[in-house]
DNA sequence: GCTTTGGTGCTTTTT
DNA sequence: GCACCAAAGC
């Protein structure tokens, strides 16, 4: 194991990697060679004899995050790393309720559902129960069923309040569960929350895996969530040997339920932990570390933590006023370039936004100077229409209950299979509890449908047969998806759409052939059927990210959230304006603001030798045009630390452009920030304007928490 | 039964 | 200002 060189750790990495404590939690802080650590301790305690490879799970949250660690595992092991468990929580837990479906009472052709199918069945159930009220949004069920699961919570434990919606909502979930177990469908939530429950069920099926691991390590903990982290101490409870790595500051998932009070509790509940402190940061100069220090410590109840460097001070960051959001992204633009030109690879430069709103002027602007660029985080490979069309096929195919299948592709490509024979289907399917497969068979056995209809869907049933007998006769999963791919007629169909579009989906069927060609699984499986099944299912848990093509070496645009984890030489951090960033929904909770706050902390760090940010005095939102003042987090940065940049001879400002608004305010005498008294609201500050002269609108941030909007000729502000 | 028009409402995203 | 979803024409 010669790259096991710990020698060429500092004190802290040497600790945490070489720690014989039972628990030990490392606080990471950006930078501070958190993968490095976790690798080598996984290589250590091997090398060690501590444990063995088979003994080893490690947890990550994303697959790619996965990948790399098996290959820097791989790298100091100098073997393929055989036995060891990495993966993320969905993926490990898919691999157990696969090992194990009976226990885990799911059929053993169970198929993961993800988050559109979640969404199509929400929206069926919510039109199956004849709800209309537009209280019930199937968005915020979807959200509702999936924070539920998240906390471990069935539906039959829903309290019912007696209140209208929260009944409807139990009433939903309800019925969404046993449409699942049914049809054999298991979305996200349910995978993790199956799989605790596969410990809680099977005490003996629980020993052997505590017999079979030693040590558990976890990525990223500052983003589990609550059933996370209940199958995590199921598992680990006083027996095995727990390493978490995280950074409580980067913890930006809160909306989506995770919990950095869990690294608390990890202190609780795993009594005699070890605390490591990683606090020397690897990548910045010494005023980006300076200025995210910064703004981080305006955060409270923080675990604490202080990051320093040995590098040198740097230039320091630059802030830059666009008179409009086009500005903003002309100045991004010539910058960008003029980096390129003096020789720095466009890979190694960055431009991150809170929204991906923001990206479209952004991109008008490096088109227009022909900076190559990639964006990150658009639609992913498995969730374009025609790669789930084609999967929905496959899994239909393998299993007729499969009701959000069949929904999906009964009449994709189009065969003449219209909404009332749909809706006559669902309430077949309804009312005698059967999937909509088995309606399809009773309707055209009892002859219930018009000629035309049956006709249609006599065709499409012949068609899947057909394809069943087909395809599972096949041994080659590339041969398997060719052969949907063109029966189904989806290739005829995208070849006639017109433009490019088509081309492009063409182009995705054929690489989700070739995708299915290099896919191995790690898993048993008796027939070709169950490769299928294990390649579909693994699709469903994938982001694609694998397959990213290379293109030319390009300039990275994606959102804050999307940039944790990676680094890059040059960062821009754009729309820095209050309202933007941070995000107006998130303005009013105090929880939201750190939050973002942590956000504005993991952009800054992202950058190793220069950091840019920039915002436009004026930006057009929706439609109308705002004036945003600068970011807090800006404004939380020392002076010392930040250049402005005013470059406003180089683009020339349009006479009246946008300053109508601001000059009708400051015509009465008020300006945007100002406070303000109102003789009916009370006092507030001015947050923005909006319109121009007569027409001009301000919104006021008014002490008692509301935001107005007001006519500025008709509200009698009067300065305070 | 499919294609075009109008109304709404607007973060962040991995699995 | 655009994108997405639901109701009316061909």
């Amino acid at each position: 194991m010669n790259s096991l060189q710990l020698e060429k750790l500092n004190p802290q990495q040497h600790t945490a990697v070489t720690s014989e404590a039972q628990h030990l939690l490392v606080l990471a802080g950006a930078g501070s060679g958190k993968t490095r650590v976790l690798t080598h301790r996984i290589g250590w305690l091997i090398a060690a004899g501590l444990a063995s490879p088979y003994s080893v799970l490690a947890v990550t949250f994303t697959n790619k995050a996965a990948r790399e660690m098996k290959g820097r595992i791989e790298e100091l092991l100098e073997a393929p790393s055989q036995g060891l468990w990495i993966g993320t929580f969905h993926g490990l837990a898919h691999r157990l309720l696969k090992a194990h479906w009976q226990q885990a009472k799911l059929p053993q052709n169970f198929q993961v559902m993800d988050s559109d199918d979640q969404l199509r069945l929400v929206k069926r159930i919510i039109a199956e129960m004849n709800i209309t009220d537009d209280r019930i949004q199937a968005k915020q069920v979807q959200w509702f069923i999936g924070a539920q699961k998240d906390e471990g919570r069935r539906a039959q434990y829903v309290v019912a309040s007696g209140d209208w919606y929260q009944d409807t909502l139990k009433a939903i979930y309800t019925r969404y569960e046993e449409i699942c177990q049914q049809s054999g469908l298991v979305d996200f939530g349910e995978l993790l929350l199956r799989a605790h429950e596969l410990w809680l069920n099977n005490p003996e099926l629980l020993a052997h895996y505590k017999q079979r691991f030693t040590h558990v390590l976890v990525d990223e903990f500052q983003d589990i969530n609550d059933i996370q982290y209940a199958w995590l101490r199921v598992l680990v409870g006083n027996e095995l040997s727990l390493t978490i790595v995280g950074d409580d500051d980067q913890s930006i998932y809160g909306w989506r339920g995770a919990k950095v009070e869990n690294i608390q509790g990890f202190e609780l509940d795993f009594s005699g932990a070890q605390t490591v402190r990683l606090e020397q940061n690897y990548r910045s100069t010494a005023n980006i570390l300076n200025a995210a220090n910064a703004v981080i410590a305006n955060n409270n109840g923080r675990l604490g933590k202080d990051l320093w460097t040995d590098d040198d001070e740097g230039a320091p960051l630059r802030l830059y006023a666009g008179f409009n959001e086009q500005d903003e992204a002309r100045y991004i633009a010539d910058e960008m370039k003029r980096l390129i030109a003096a020789g720095t690879s466009p890979t190694e430069i960055a431009l991150l936004y809170r929204s991906n709103a923001q990206s479209r002027v952004l991109e008008e602007a490096l088109i227009h100077l022909q900076v190559p660029y990639r964006i990150y985080g658009g639609v992913r490979f498995y969730e374009r229409m025609e790669i789930r069309n084609a999967v929905a096929y496959l899994r239909l195919v393998l299993n007729r209950q499969d009701d959000a299948s069949m929904e999906r592709i009964m009449n994709v490509p189009p065969r003449g299979i219209g909404n009332k024979t749909f809706e006559s289907l669902r309430v077949m399917a309804r009312d005698q509890g059967c999937s909509l497969w088995q309606a399809a068979q009773l309707a055209l056995a009892n002859n219930a449908l018009a000629k035309r209809a049956a006709n249609a869907l006599q065709a499409f049933v012949e068609l899947i047969e057909q394809m069943d007998s087909k395809v599972m006769g096949l041994d080659d999963l590339g041969e398997m998806i060719d052969y949907v791919n063109k029966h189904s007629g989806m290739i005829e169909y995208h070849e006639k759409e017109k433009g490019e579009k088509g081309r492009a989906r063409v182009e995705n069927l054929n690489e989700l052939i070739t995708a299915a060609q290099s896919y191995n699984s790690e898993l048993d499986y008796d027939s070709s059927a169950e490769l299928l099944a294990l390649f579909i299912s693994e699709a469903s848990l994938d982001a694609g990210d694998a397959q990213a093509e290379e293109h030319e070496p390009s300039v990275n645009l994606m959102t804050l959230h999307s940039a944790k984890g990676l680094e890059f030489e040059y960062v821009f951090l754009a729309g820095m304006e209050e309202n933007l960033f941070p995000h107006k929904m998130s303005i009013a909770d105090p929880g939201g603001i750190q939050e973002e706050r942590r956000l504005a902390y993991v952009g800054i760090t992202r950058a190793r030798k220069e950091l840019t940010l920039t915002y436009a005095e004026s930006r057009r939102l929706y439609g109308s045009e705002t004036f945003n003042s600068l970011s807090r987090f800006v404004r939380e940065i020392p002076d010392g630390l930040v250049n402005e940049v005013r470059l406003r001879s180089t683009v020339s400002r349009p006479a009246n452009f946008g300053l109508q608004q601001q000059m009708a305010v400051e015509d009465s005498g008020l300006s945007i920030g100002q406070r303000v008294a109102h003789a009916m609201f009370g006092e507030g500050t001015i947050t923005n304007a909006e319109g121009g002269g007569a027409q001009t609108r301000v919104h006021v941030a008014f002490d008692d928490g509301t935001e107005r909007v007001l006519m500025l000729q008709y509200a009698n502000l009067q300065p305070v």
